[in-house]
DNA sequence: CTCGTTGACAGGTACGTTTTTGCATGATCA
DNA sequence: TGATCATGCAAAAACGTACCTGTCAACGAG
């Protein structure tokens, strides 16, 4: 009377496996899992059989014990930036979202589900689930997380550039330097004589390459930077610098904002020193939102593509899963897409007129 | 030596286990696996000594062997509504992101990650990962996935309440029907005599729920309905339901907009007619944006509290994953919010007005 | 008649843990 | 002194799957 209670452990309790299968179909567990998984040589009768009899137990392969046999989970992590303290700025909302999106629609065509990760390096929640590889978002130089993935032998993508000489397999970017000249360039062909940044107080990549971006372009066309940087997670900060940049003695005559928000910010500053938009002050912002195409006026915004750069990081690191190597770091970069409105167009035009790239596909 | 040549298959390659780990150690499997896991009878010295040597081995347990197990893998599912085909509707963007957010920092804290997975029913996708339960978020009645779940015996909660008997273990959500008649009736305060509403053609129980309360509200009070109708996941399709709405004989002098985009739509609809907000018009939407705050007007909203769901749905599921059983499903409510802006103040306050609540803290 | 060959399956092992059980060893107590 | 007991650890059994290595029959070729 020992042991006549073995209750199932391991919380299946009661759920067919893969030899109660076997044992209904009377055949052995070999032919059960070639059957199942199309393997072997098998007649075609004895594998219908055998999916029948699984079908009527209901039986589901335990996907614990086939990662555990076959090392491949399908499972991809994707790292936010500081998500457990502060989680990602309140700016980066719509960015975050629409990548989140694409990459998880990318990697469930390809058969990987998204597991969400935070950059913290607590090895608890990490070494709790077994990846096949992890998408990092911008990670910080030198960043600890990739550093520890990378020795483990798992294949890392990162959206961003990486900063240093930080391992990564892949990598996809924006060419924020680009984007910025060519807006700028944009915003001085409308009429600006004197172009403000509206820019953060962060280190991370897209706010230093963009920042540097203006600085050289004011370099180059011989004006004086005018700009104000504000802790871009605080959006009550964004107000206020929006307010300062415009009560500037050196007011200027058009503005670029960094972040989400800013376009609204700058609108309300805007109206509170009685300037029209864009008679009296050109408007873009760096945005991913819809809203700026119904504002008054509407407002041209700079789109980084997260779509684009979502499936892009997914089916690079899917194809490292599954082992199409490539012999050093793989670099794509992303082009972003002016979104031309009224607020960045000095003499109005008949219609919004939108940037003369590819108009579909994303 | 028939079997020299044993590669290690499975994966992790190289990587060292515990059977490594308890070799260099000097101690057996068991030592080790107690010595990291705090359990056993060990003596400080033995259980400092092997978490030293698993360090220098830079060991970390394979979570699908642990997972297999012990029959726990420490994930939870978030079922995105039809995330296959047609991603989850642009105008639900704020509320999922945020909700999703929130989520995902509960799970973390409690040690458990977020696999993020469509509502398809398509087994290959499901049946590769291990969860111990599923967030659901807004279920169809006789949702497939939530019944194949529950056949399965795991847990199951819903964002939303389940419509017919579907089976969950707990669910959250606001009172829909509640939170349209305060505001209805806070419109009516402000001297609103007709209002209007913009409203969505899908049949979610959001949808049905606001609009059978706005029916109950004109009946109560005497009003005939005014409403337009749109497909919710077409951003166009909002603009010119806004458009269609003020056009109207019977032009509303207050409007209730279901959906995120329908503040600024609403806005530019006004503009067009000549209306101007507050004054001819009042506005609410219902949305998790803060663009609202900055428009001009502000505009008035309804705010469902995504974060506070999301965070609620996540404690009760991992609650029953951990073996805290209630009879019957556990019910949560969560009280919405109206942050009450110039946009539905007849009289134009001399400050502009927040909703007397906790100013942090969510 | 024997001998490879091929088809159709079964046996058994390994994946890397956790956990139960059990065996020594020394200390404590009747 | 022998029985009892706590302590410190080891052996071994699972967990459920995938795959490698047979085995056995049938069968045509030599």
């Amino acid at each position: 009377m020992s042991r006549t209670d073995t209750p199932r452990r391991g919380g299946r309790q009661g759920r067919a496996g893969i030899r109660d299968v076997a044992a209904a179909a009377g055949v052995s567990i070999t032919t059960v899992s070639d059957a199942l998984n199309g393997k072997g040589r098998l007649p075609d009768a004895t594998r219908r059989h055998v999916r029948e009899v699984a079908e009527r137990l209901g039986y589901r392969p335990s996907a614990a014990a086939r990662t555990l046999r076959t090392g491949k989970s399908g499972l991809i992590g994707l790292t936010v930036t500081t998500y457990g303290d502060e989680p990602f700025t309140f700016t980066e909302f719509a960015y975050f979202a629409e990548m989140a999106r694409a990459a998880t629609s990318a990697a469930l065509a390809r058969g990987y589900a998204l597991v969400i990760l935070p950059a913290t390096s607590r090895h608890d929640v990490w070494s709790n689930v077994a990846l096949d590889g992890t998408v990092v978002i911008d990670p910080s130089d030198q960043d600890p997380v990739v550093t520890e993935l990378v020795r483990q032998g798992l294949p890392v993508v990162s959206d961003g550039r990486p900063a240093g000489t930080l391992p990564v397999t892949a990598w996809v970017d924006n060419d924020h330097r680009a984007a910025v000249l060519d807006l700028l360039d944009h915003l001085a062909a409308a009429g600006a004589r004197r172009i403000g940044l509206l820019t953060g107080t962060t280190t991370d990549t897209y706010t230093r390459l963009s920042t540097t971006a203006y600085l050289h372009w004011c370099e180059r066309v011989g004006q004086d930077p005018v700009y104000e940087s504000y802790p871009a997670h605080d959006p009550c900060a964004g107000a206020v610098a929006a307010d300062r940049l415009l009560a500037r003695p050196d007011r200027p005559d058009a503005v670029y904002g960094l972040f989400d928000p800013n376009g609204t910010d700058l609108l309300a500053a805007a109206r509170r020193y009685g300037l029209r938009v864009p008679e009296d002050l050109l408007l873009v912002c760096c945005s991913e939102s819809t809203v700026y195409a119904t504002t008054e006026p509407p407002i041209t915004t700079l789109s980084l593509k997260p779509r684009r750069i979502g499936t892009a990081v997914v089916q690079l690191l899917i194809d490292a899963i599954e082992g199409v190597t490539h012999d050093g770091p793989v670099e794509q970069v992303i082009p972003t897409e002016l979104i031309v409105r009224t607020s960045s167009q000095r003499r109005p035009p008949r219609t919004t007129v939108s940037a003369p790239r590819s108009p579909a596909g994303d």
